[in-house]
DNA sequence: CTGTTAGCGCATTCAA
DNA sequence: TTGAATGCGCTAACAG
């Protein structure tokens, strides 16, 4: 490969000069300018950008970490940050933490490969994630709450969504209702169970244990912990499905013992996923303004690295999407 | 930020000893190696990736370039190269190219930032993919084909995908079929529209150029297709939508005009993105292989990493998948 | 086993 | 306007 060097040396002039010329400094002649452009094309060179990175010690680029890159839930997000970035002439790069700590994930983000980075990946541990925190370094979290002062959280407030979801099951009339579970390690699920407590409390309902099923925020999970309610023969009147995925997969499970939603049950999920919409009944649900959480990550993290002052916490609100699966 | 220079300055030794104790070589004894971690963990040291990505002049990370890494559409495809690159100890990022010649993904293109591509992203020229190739850098191309002898082609066998689809309909007894395009720019939608015709030639019926409508691959644009197929008053009997997107806003257009599918009308889908299954009716498609072609195209790269020599073009067939859109 | 040294490719002084 | 020289942080060859 070409080097900036092989170009100098073609159009007869010193390396700065080239380089000058290639970046389009006005520090160079016209002519001289054309005759270094010339060479490198000539040559077919491209700039080694990880020497010019190094040089300047910016890369202009932030990463996204995602525990998948194949969810379709993080459509949004992505979205989100994307624009932003693009519009502040910033490169975003996705890359995923599967493999836990020799992942690309980490790679990116203890070797300063990108100029800021936010997580929102369960598998990347807090630890990595508080070594990696330092000045000059703006770090992102979407998915749990970690005390570092290099640390920035946007959340989108679960409590307040779990609270909603059920208060809207019990002004429907519902007194029985079982909440379907995360993994017990998520953050965002304990916080979501707390609203539905909460909801629960200030009604005067009290939660039976029974009805507290664990579903490990998958289809499969919420499959099977439906399976395992009706197989009790006594159903609750209603159910909060801590995500969108477990509730889709609890339809299944009803709909192979014929039990009618919303007719015989009336379920609410919590995500608004893009299926939410499309599966039979459609389902009812907390959206989380998935968007508006990617955007204003990115914004914080240009704030961040123009040195001002930002605050540690932000905290989004959810909104009931209502459909079909209440009745 | 603590270099490298740092460490080794609090653990008195050389540079290099740091260097060699931090890499895990063996020509450093054990007390030096521990005062070397130790120093490094007090300084809160992290390697800066550039300098020795540089000094290596390897990455070991391939990108994937997508034209919207928000669609789900990937999901599949970004989870085999995944799997594959891991097993090989190589690093996965992915970029988007919104943004054309500013985007993210050019500047990895062509900086020598990755030690390999893959592209699916339409909106990336040629020109520039050309440019990019070159000795030592794989590139594999997804959705094109380009003359150059450093670009490898890793396709779906569209005209095969779209015969097969057709004469499933000609088969179920159709004879009167509509075909909604892609973009006209889309080398998949030519192809698929060849089988089309080649299918319709094969059992002697002629295509109607009132049934060529254009839908640009997207459920908005199957919409508007629908609804003017359903204004001229003479539907088709059967019709091809030239992906599954497509065919899912034809759907909602057939809905909203209390036309029945399949019974009034059968619909075939190409794709079998994840939503095929849960729509009402649930879509008859072809479903693309879309993790083998992932995978497929991650290990040609390292073929071609290490030297080997690969072919240029690879065909990966499709599959019928019998729902319920046609009968 | 350890230290010295020479670049990787580039951007950027500082003199000329 | 140009060119020679310097160093970003790191690795690896070599010598001790």
């Amino acid at each position: 490969m070409a080097t900036i060097k092989d170009v100098a040396k073609l159009a007869g002039v010193a390396i700065s000069t080239a380089s000058y010329a290639l970046n389009n400094s006005n520090k160079v002649s016209q002519s001289t300018r054309k005759k270094v452009v010339e060479a490198a094309k000539e040559l077919n060179y491209q700039k080694n950008g990880f020497a010019s990175d190094l040089k300047r010690s910016r890369t202009n680029t932030i990463a996204l970490i995602l525990s998948d890159l194949s969810g379709p839930y993080y459509s949004e997000l992505i979205k989100g940050v994307q624009d932003v970035a693009t519009a502040n002439g910033y490169d975003l790069i996705a890359c995923s933490s599967i493999g836990g700590p020799q992942s690309t994930a980490v790679k990116f983000l203890k070797e300063k490969r990108v100029d800021g980075v936010i997580i929102l990946a369960h598998n990347i541990s807090d630890e990595i994630t508080l070594e990696s925190a330092r000045e000059g370094f703006p770090l992102v979290v979407l998915d749990r709450k970690l005390k570092n002062e290099f640390v920035v959280h946007v959340e989108v407030d679960n409590v307040q969504g779990g609270y909603t979801a059920t208060e809207y099951l019990i002004n429907k009339g519902y007194r029985h209702i079982a909440y379907v579970s995360g993994p017990s390690n998520s953050h965002d699920n304990m916080l979501r169970f707390e609203g539905f407590t909460n909801a629960l409390k200030a009604n005067d309902l009290n939660f039976q244990s029974k009805w507290r099923l664990s579903g490990d925020f998958t289809r499969e999970g919420g499959y099977r912990a439906t399976k395992m309610l009706i197989a009790q023969r006594d159903l609750p009147e209603a159910i909060f499905y801590a995500n969108d995925e477990m509730a889709i997969g609890g339809l299944q499970a009803f709909k192979e013992n014929g039990i009618s939603v919303p007719k015989d049950i009336s379920i609410i999920g919590f995500d608004d996923i893009q299926l939410a919409e499309y599966v039979i009944p459609s389902l009812t649900t907390m959206k989380q303004p998935k968007y508006e959480v990617g955007a204003l990550s990115v914004h914080l993290i240009f704030q961040m690295l123009l040195g001002e002052k930002v605050n540690h916490n932000y905290k989004l609100s959810t909104e009931l999407i209502e459909r079909d699966s209440v009745r």
